[in-house]
DNA sequence: TCTGGGGTCCTAGGACCC
DNA sequence: TCTGGGGTCCTAGGACCC
């Protein structure tokens, strides 16, 4: 039980990567956000975490806390940059990397030590490849297991190096809030609490079967949990795409609506979007899904499978409608949203992709941002 | 302070088939 | 009378992650 595992996360990424294209911004306290008025704060600086500035809170109430906060437009072709960036520098590590999100990896360091030395050798030329190959800090964890590596990676930012060694784990986790632990959010948390559970510690000893009584599969894993426990690898992704399993957008409207006529509008964007997404993939897909917001939040969804998959617009938007009509409507809605899922990858209708790719080309689009 | 947008995974009930 | 059992697909909803 040595402690291999790297959990790479990145402090502040969106908000650091605007630093980073716009150093003026340097030691301001920045936020960004979202498009669109009924938006939220997304990263923040933390310049601007000092002022209470928190990630999901409205851009009104981040300003009203922080009246000289600078709202930047959320820009994700910049991020997706930064993070291919990241990513080929723990590549060039080593072949055993886990991207977990844009801005987060683990790494396996398990049988590169003679290159490389200790973990915390190889956490530290990380680090600073990064911050010389892209500009921008992260903080690491260093652990015998994923959860335990992410949860350590997250005990000093910014720019940490947090090693977790297997004897002082038993005491850390005595004291450890169950929340910290990735996949305990704030509805089991609830849960765990009205069981008298608040600490990992708690969690580790409680008895397995009344876990599972209460939450059945995840009662186990949440112990697992508890004591810290995970035996899951670090999985490189060989091809990303691939594994993807559903393309989807969603928009916030800015104001609640009622006209069906102008939703049906919103919904041949949705489908343009998705469509130029499953495109680009090389994807088509059997399955979508329409979710609908009401100005109450209450949310729903519904959904439909096709024997024949789907990846043009004039398509998707078809079965868009289908699955409106059948909708009925009782409140002003906020948010619309389409999905494609149960996706077909390359396969024998490539020829039509490349069709529809020439026929955007004629219409002006690109057919292949 | 009225609450984003991109996803993943799990559950549970019903239809349908053998 | 009093009604199998297993497998798979589909749908809807919910918890969670960044």
């Amino acid at each position: 039980l040595s402690e291999n595992i790297l959990h790479i996360d990145m402090d502040a990424f969106f908000a650091s990567v605007e630093e980073l294209c716009n150093p003026s911004l340097r030691g301001r306290p920045i936020a960004v956000a979202g498009p669109g008025v009924r938006t939220v704060i997304t990263t923040s600086s933390y310049e601007a975490r000092r002022r209470g500035v928190r990630t999901a809170m409205t851009v009104g109430a981040a300003l009203r806390l922080c009246p000289d906060l600078l709202v930047i437009r959320a820009d994700h072709r910049k991020y997706t940059h930064a993070s291919k960036k990241i990513m080929a520098v723990l590549e060039s590590f080593t072949p055993a990397v886990e991207p977990f999100s844009v801005d987060e990896a683990f790494v396996d360091a398990a049988g590169m030590l003679s290159l490389h030395g200790s973990p915390v050798d190889l956490a530290e030329k990380i680090k600073d490849r990064i911050y010389k190959e892209v500009g921008l800090t992260c903080s690491v964890g260093i652990a015998p297991n994923r959860l335990l590596a992410k949860l350590a990676s997250g005990l000093e930012k910014p720019n940490g190096l947090t090693v977790l060694k297997a004897s002082e784990i038993p005491a850390l986790l005595e004291r450890m809030p169950v929340g910290k632990i990735c996949g305990i959010g704030p509805k089991t948390v609830v849960e765990l609490k009205s069981l008298g559970i608040e600490t990992c510690g708690q969690l580790g000893r409680y008895p397995e079967h009344t876990l599972t009584a209460r939450f059945g599969v995840i009662g186990r894993i949440l112990k697992q949990m508890g004591m810290g426990a995970d035996s899951s690898p670090v999985t490189p992704m060989l091809s990303g795409i691939q594994d993807v399993k559903s393309v989807g957008h969603s928009v916030t409207l800015g104001r609640d609506i009622t006209d069906r006529a102008l939703m049906k509008r919103i919904l041949l964007t949705l489908s343009e979007m998705v469509g130029r997404r499953a495109r680009r993939y090389s994807c088509s897909g059997h399955r979508l899904s329409l979710t609908v917001r009401y100005n109450d939040f209450k949310t729903f969804s519904r959904q439909k499978t096709f024997s024949t998959p789907v990846w043009m617009t004039g398509r998707i938007y078809d079965a868009a409608c289908v699955i409106f009509s059948e909708i009925t409507l009782d409140h002003p809605i906020r948010l619309l949203g389409l999905s494609l899922g149960s996706l077909d990858f390359g396969s024998r209708q490539d020829s039509l992709i490349d069709l529809e790719r020439q026929r955007e080309c004629l219409r002006g689009g690109t057919g292949h941002d």
